[in-house]
DNA sequence: GGACGTTTCTATG
DNA sequence: CATAGAAACGTCC
């Protein structure tokens, strides 16, 4: 079961099944939040319901809520911006990313940003492998990284 | 300072 | 060519 976390400005945070077995449906729910009103949280969550379905199915999301990523730096948020243009069945490595977003040599750092990233699935961090055809990390569980790739028909070699 | 979800550049054999 | 160091990035402890 996922969880969902909204802000003011928007969906904040996306909460992983520790086991992924029990995942296999996209549910989720809003953890109560304070002083947002009832109204946008539940447009929000229709469509982040939504395009969770439809990323763990491999595809595109016609649409997103509105993402807040105000805890992120501003590095963080360049790289995930980036992250988001990755189509579904392809893969960025590390570098590639730092070099899209201007900083060719900040590989590293990007994998800090991905492990940062507070909206995983939405935001495609898994995604991103290493550069030598290994899968890198996942602050979420690699089980995970591999299920998604797999999800996409991305061989994992 | 040290450690990470990395890469790339220099040696050295 | 294969292997080993080292340096560079941004963030957190």
């Amino acid at each position: 079961m996922f969880v969902a976390a909204y802000s003011e400005t928007g969906l904040a945070g996306l909460e992983f099944p520790t086991a992924v077995g029990s995942a296999r449906r996209a549910d989720s729910r809003d953890a109560g939040q304070r002083g947002v009103p009832t109204n946008s949280i539940r447009r929000w969550h229709e469509i982040t319901v939504k395009a969770l379905k439809t990323a763990l199915t491999g595809r595109t999301p016609v649409g997103l809520p509105p993402l807040d990523m105000s805890s992120g730096t501003a590095f963080q948020r360049r790289v995930w911006s980036a992250l988001r243009k990755i189509r579904p069945g392809q893969t960025r490595s590390y570098a590639e990313v730092a070099n899209a977003i201007g900083r060719p040599r900040s590989a590293r750092a990007v994998g800090g940003a991905c492990g940062a990233n507070p909206i995983p699935v939405l935001i495609p961090c898994h995604r991103v492998v290493s550069a030598n055809g290994g899968l890198g990390g996942f602050s979420a569980g690699l089980k995970w990284k591999r299920l998604l790739l797999a999800r996409e028909g991305i061989q994992l070699d």
